[in-house]
DNA sequence: TATGAATGAGTTTTCATTCAT
DNA sequence: GATGAATGAAAACTCATTCAT
């Protein structure tokens, strides 16, 4: 969705650029109530009417910053689960991911426009498909950590994917209604209890099928 | 925030009634971007200044809405969870009372407001604080049908509220964005599996403490 | 022009009472602007629709509040400037007038409906009317400290009244945009330098008729 | 304000000015109160949008109105008051000085909006800065044709030119609540009356230091 | 006398969007 | 590509005022 725009470079393609960011940066510093067109290209130091010109309207643009920020999330996010290969650090990916993200507010970036989506529901769509991608890749690391043993079928990947979409998105809304984080902090850390007993008794009775710490 | 309206009822009591039912109801149909003062109005067959008359403002009169609602579910919801004395009735009771809410409409009443109040920071404190009820709703029945065993010892009441309600509201995102519920239904199922091996696993030794399911 | 309401004392006659004493507080401290019907019938305690039944509009209730202030102020200076008997005397009172005026907040409860008067055309009439009362008790005073003397043929009563009144409404604007005071006492020191000056050239030769710089 | 808009006279530039313009007249003819920007806009041909646009606010473009005036008036008042070499002739340019500004409307509109900031706290620092410069002049031109002396001495210049400032003040507002000016004459004719005494008696002894009645 | 509800007009203000240049 | 001006729609909100009770 994010069109390539590295290679028909025109001069002030910066602007276009500049655009982008400022979109991220007003959504997470002002939510998506205060990212107008004006806000937003004020910020970038640009014309408003350019929102229109390059992007056609400003959802349009705030999905393009999305669109760029998910880009380099992926990347990023993919190297760290890759490191995963056992429940344990699988969840401790998730974990960091969740602070990466926290910290580099792609998380607000994000919950403002499934929010907004929430709020005006032409918007829906447009989230909802974007969504894809990251439930896939969850999918994915499961279905390579946990596949095949008994707790990837008690566990299926692609509800576990939704599941986890879902968590995060709720975590999500709950650090931003909330100053402090400590709730969030207090549901991360269940995920930590929780998984090394998932671990233990799931896998106890390797003997049946090709359980991969049976080795 | 709801006073008795009951007794005292006024030629056109009924007025502040239309008023928060109507809201109510473009909120789900309409999304907030779309429940204007004029909107609800409308709706109510009213005047648009009665909303600011009768209630400050257009946001004060949607969590109005909301506080009705939340009255009356946390009515309903308590009898529904009263009933379970074990994991498995509790997973049951939660099940049913997101059908319920999604069923009513209640669900997507309370999530447009959360949604909104990512969006507009200045809604924030209300809907934080309006959560806290039913916090405290799932920490007790969680203490009353978990506490003590092995299991309660493991997941603290506290935490598996915060946890509880984080789910609840991503869940509700997601079935807001996603028009077709297989998804919601997927992760609900989810609950459902785990919930017997837990109960399981974990309670299995009850030698120690007064364990629920020793009988 | 103020009403008589001290017969027909009815029950709640202490309601109108309070509304004009709110009226006169609001407006002092509000400002004309911030001075509707309801800030303050909220200010009296009261109904905002009673506004309207006892005086009709919320422009006569400011009327009818400056009205009772004026009372107690001619009440109040008349007793004041009636002790002068010199034109120091009289400069003395005045600055008198001014200062309690100041300090008792009529001249602000004026000040602002006077403005308000240039601000709305309506008003212009009314608060013209009630100025006559204010020149008549200048002329008076000053026909009789300085009438007949050479001072009193070269500032006839009439005249210097206007100038009076006029000076008197320049001096509470300003202290009222300034919020330091330091301009209107230099403005009053004036006065206060100005006045033996006078006297003492003006008064010099009292048999000698036509000029008094003895020219 | 007025930026420099004769050189890059883009095609509507004569808008901002056709609203500065209406600006003017409509807060003389209507009053502050008449003075929307609806009612201004509708004045200038123009849409209400605009004065937001342009200028930020309604109050920020009766500023900016007055500004202009302001700038005219000073240029056109200077030149007056430059010629005065006596204390007659510099109250003789005082009243011409007042006449040009009413007859221009320019007083009418200042008065406007010295009586909206009494109305309206929040425009009280801009009107009261605004009227420096005045001050200034005022003081500029006093030092000039008595400074040195004996009046001068009476009479310090800063403090004239309160009093001045303030008496132009209150005959504005005298002339606005009266329509018919037969008051405002008298007022001004004082001055004349006054001043030759004042020179007479005051610059009689040039030579002879402190005070001119030789005490 | 007093009240609460209701009304309609009007205000400021902001926005997305378009257009000529 | 970029700009500044312009527009029309809509929003929240306030107010004076009226009316039935």
């Amino acid at each position: 969705m994010a069109r390539d725009t590295a290679r028909t470079q025109r001069p002030s393609e910066g602007t276009r650029d500049r655009l982008i960011d400022a979109a991220g940066t007003v959504l997470r510093e002002e939510g998506y109530a205060g990212a107008s067109a004006r806000a937003i290209a004020t910020s970038a130091g640009a014309n408003p009417a350019l929102v229109f010109y390059h992007f056609g309207g400003v959802d349009q643009l705030l999905l393009a910053a999305l669109d760029r920020s998910s880009a380099r999330r992926m990347e990023l996010h993919q190297a760290t689960a890759a490191q995963a290969t056992t429940l344990e650090e699988l969840v401790e990916a998730a974990t960091t991911i969740y602070r990466t993200d926290l910290e580099h507010g792609y998380l607000a970036q994000f919950c403002e426009l499934v929010a907004a989506a929430v709020t005006k529901p032409a918007l829906r769509a447009e989230i909802s498909s974007r969504s894809e991608p990251w439930i896939a890749f969850i999918e994915h690391h499961w279905e390579r950590v946990v596949g095949g043993s008994p707790l990837g079928r008690l566990l299926p990947a692609r509800e576990v994917a939704f599941a986890a979409v879902t968590y995060y998105l709720g975590v999500n809304l709950f650090s931003v209604l909330d100053e402090d984080s400590s709730r969030t902090d207090a549901v991360l850390d269940l995920a930590h209890r929780v998984a090394p007993r998932a671990k233990l008794l799931t896998m106890r009775f390797p003997g049946s099928g090709p359980s991969p710490e049976g080795r």
